[in-house]
Order: C-alpha cells, then sequence, then structure tokens
DNA sequence: TGTTTGTTATATTTATAGTATAACAGATAG
DNA sequence: CTATCTGTTATACTATAAATATAACAAACA
C-alpha cells in the first residue's frame, strides 16, 4: 500500500489516510471496483488501530467514494463517483478561504498562488510516479 | 468589529478568529498600527473566554501580524508584514493537496476551481461591502 | 494612586483521537 | 456443517486539544 502517516502531524490519522486515498481514486491508483485491505489487515499494515482505519473507511463510505460489503470487504466505487455538487463547492470556498486571505496577507500575487494549484491539480491528476500511463 | 463566530462549527473559535483577522488585514480593513480591542473588551464583545481571543492573539504575534505593548494593547503590524516565504509555500501545499485530490475525484475541472480560488482572492483583496475604497 | 494592559498560573469541563478488547452476524471456502 | 474472515457494534481507557473560570502579577499610564 503507498499509505504514509505522519504519527507527529497535527493532521489526526484517519483524515491523513482518507485523503491519501482520495488522492489514490483522483491519480488512478485505484480504480474502480478495486478492493481494498480489509480493516484489520491495513491497520495492521499501518501499525494502528482497527478503528481508526474504519473510521476512514466509513468517511469514504458515506461520501461515496466505497463500497463496503460483508466478507467481500471494501471496494472502490464501481459505479459513478461523487460529483462536485454545490454541498460541496460550499465546502471548498469555505476551506480555501483562511488560505487565501493569509496569501493576500503576506502579498503573494494570484498568479502564483493559482500557478501553485494549477501545479497541484495537474500532479495529482497524471501522477509523476506513473511514465507513460494506460490512458493514452 | 466585524467579527462573526460560529460557536456550532467544528473549525475551533481561536482559528475563526485568528482567520477573520488576518483576512481584515488582508482586505485593509485592518490598517497597519491599527490598534485592536483588548483581550478583555474583544472576549466580552464576542461573549468569549479571555483566553481564547488571547490565543488567537498569540498566534497572530508569532506569526508577526500583530505587535503586542504592555498596556498600549494590541496593534496590527506597523512595520513590514510576514512575507511569503517558502515555509509559507510549503504550508499552502500540504493544506491544498487533500483539497485539490477530492476536486479530481469529483471530476470538477480544473479551470472551474482555478476560476472559485480567483474569484475568492480578489473579493478577499477588494471586498465587496467597500463601494469605492481609499487607495485609488 | 488607581486602573487597564498583557501575562501567567491553576483547575475544570467537554470533545476528539486513538487504542485495546471483546463479541456478533453475515458470507465464504473447505 | 464447520471454520474462518469480513464488517460492525459495544465498551472502556488514555491522551490531547479546546474552552471556560478565577485569580494574581507586573508594567504602563493618567
Amino acid at each position: 500500500m503507498f499509505v504514509e502517516l505522519d504519527l507527529q502531524s497535527d493532521v489526526p490519522i484517519y483524515k491523513q489516510l482518507a485523503d491519501q486515498l482520495i488522492e489514490g481514486i483522483a491519480s488512478g491508483a485505484l480504480t474502480p471496483g478495486q478492493p481494498l485491505p480489509s480493516v484489520r489487515m491495513l491497520a495492521a499494515d499501518l501499525d494502528i488501530n482497527l478503528h481508526t482505519v474504519n473510521k476512514a473507511y466509513q468517511m469514504l463510505k458515506q461520501d461515496g467514494f466505497l463500497e463496503i460489503h460483508r466478507k467481500k470487504g471494501v471496494i472502490v466505487q464501481p459505479g459513478t463517483l461523487p460529483r462536485a455538487d454545490e454541498a460541496f463547492r460550499e465546502r471548498l470556498r469555505r476551506d480555501l478561504r483562511p488560505l487565501a486571505a493569509e496569501t493576500v496577507a503576506r502579498g503573494m500575487g494570484e498568479d502564483e498562488l493559482l500557478e501553485l494549484l494549477r501545479s497541484l491539480y495537474r500532479s495529482i491528476q497524471n501522477p509523476p510516479t506513473d511514465k507513460g500511463g494506460t490512458s493514452p
């Protein structure tokens, strides 16, 4: 598994995990229908508690990124992934706002900020580790 | 004071306060050298605890957005505001990454995301409440 | 001399994060 | 059927952060 946790970070472990799974889906490292490790297996692999993994899985299930079946285990959403609806856009604005504000306060230009985000967006959509890819 | 707190939010009060003060500096609503309410006054005004206000003030002092003197009280940084150094850019990337990832995963286009951030940036730099402004 | 300032120090309450066990019920392979 | 693995639920515990409540101190100022 490509997940890497920072136990010293102020970001909760379950959120780090959920974030990286979403990034995996975004990048194509995790494909629709692909099975994920069981909560016990992944917990053992990452050397964290079963419930911490389960919390991340439950969040992603709630958001529609995962499907969870008995015994079949956890799989990446095989159907249509959750859309960027207005609720998501609202959350996006709420989270981006303080970042944009401090950027302005520190005199960082609009262009540089946008370029930084653009660079992030593209590196996720087309990760540098995958040379070539299967899409084209 | 233009500060509005959401006590039901999962965002800590002291962070909401710090964020809005930074936005005030970014928008020009708070000008360099301008005095801020004392920790006791603002706490009473917002109906929160003295220490919660103090925590926000201390963070902003630590970052260089505020100066704090005995008896003179708290003032907006009269000298040069903190710069957007590499440490800030790193923090920016770290915070933007999960947002960009979920945006990709939800199939929201790069253009729309960038436009959303651009809109936020500009509305902060030139707030809609101030018709005309003193700058020009 | 008072009064207000930031500051420091405790203490308490509340909520979240993370861990540790244990047990339950559904699904599957043998 | 039986054993095993699955998610799931429940409970308990520790640790930490957030927020509040008082109290007191020292510096600055009118």
